[in-house]
DNA sequence: CTAATGACGTAGA
DNA sequence: ATCTACGCCATTA
């Protein structure tokens, strides 16, 4: 049976300056279409944790908005563009190249 | 016990 | 490309 530390082991495996999507995120721990379970994960980590959550945002490539429009979102945009990912105009990454695992190679 | 909710995703319009 | 509706299911009310 799956349970919090599955995500939570997948979620330490992204590299720095990568992210990943709460549905790959679940599909790798063997329970597709369970995404809404990986943003409650997250969202249950203690503050002084060593997974790095902030590299987990939805399949589009933006910061998911939290319910009560919790500071953790512009904190989550900081610590990506302080590891060298670039937001676009709509406050959207290129999930081409920064998604993790490699969808496609050839990013240089 | 039932009903609503939500750090989501996908299909169809 | 954007928007809506629906599926998903643990947690909460």
């Amino acid at each position: 049976m799956a349970s919090y530390e599955d995500f939570y082991n997948i979620v330490r495996s992204i590299p720095e300056g990568r992210v990943s999507s709460y549905g790959v995120i679940a599909r790798l721990a063997g329970l597709p279409g369970q995404a809404r379970q990986v943003g409650y994960a997250l969202g249950a980590l203690p503050h002084a944790s060593d997974v790095p959550w902030h590299r987990v945002v939805n399949a589009r490539g933006e910061v998911s908005a939290r319910k009560g429009g919790s500071a953790s979102e512009k904190i989550q945009r900081l610590l990506l563009e302080h590891e060298g990912l670039v937001f676009d105009e709509h406050g959207r990454l290129d999930m081409v190249c920064a998604a993790w695992p490699d969808i496609q190679t050839r990013c240089d």
